[in-house]
DNA sequence: ATACTAATTCGAATGTTTTCGAATTAACAA
DNA sequence: TTGTTAATTCGAAAACATTCGAATTAGTAT
């Protein structure tokens, strides 16, 4: 992974309500949640959460799938854990580094 | 791990010039590397860096000593491997995510 | 066609980030 | 004390982010 899209992906996860919001479709699973049903939970304006959920969408973390009049939103998790990836990556050359540790 | 400070952290990685700055820390692991290092490293401005340097700071995922007249930075491992463990929490309720699976 | 619900786009206000050069502080040496 | 190297803080310009309500598009059903 290139660094300039890592740190797009974790720009948009840098911010509160993106990364709530991204949160809330990552505990909902392959399920995923339509965009009225995040706009209620996150009690935030339509227009500011669709600002958001593009953002998540350009950079890959967040995929949609429309369901007749609803947009099912769903959390990509392979392009999560290439961005988990490279964090890790050229951590571990230290031994209180990398997942491995965390775990 | 509370929301916001992820997303503080996450905001912090979030730009090109920051995560190229830190992971050019990691890769020095517990040397560390002087500030004037860096900043002939990344060709940026000193104030420049200096900016960076003190969010980095902030979130705690970078810190400094002083060696005389320069200052010895280095990246804060255990930090780092809570956040990653705040995104891959919560992330293993499906087969194909989480750490174990980019392992 | 009309109406209804779902979601996005537009326009605008407010605040924050990024970046630099110039000026300043910090630690040390002669 | 005077000077030297190291790094931060100041001030300011330009760009970008956040948020909202109002207007619009998309899909479906009557």
């Amino acid at each position: 992974m290139k660094l300039e899209q890592a740190a797009k992906q974790l720009e948009a996860l840098g911010n509160p309500t993106r990364l709530n919001l991204y949160r809330t479709l990552v505990r909902a699973g392959e399920t995923g949640r339509p965009v009225g049903y995040l706009q209620e939970a996150l009690g935030i304006a339509a227009s500011t959460l669709s600002h958001h959920l593009h953002r998540l969408i350009l950079t890959g973390l967040v995929t949609q799938e429309r369901q007749a009049t609803t947009l099912i939103c769903r959390a990509n998790y392979p392009v999560m854990n290439d961005l988990l990836g490279f964090l890790a990556d050229e951590c571990c050359a230290d031994a209180a580094c990398g997942p491995a540790a965390a775990a």
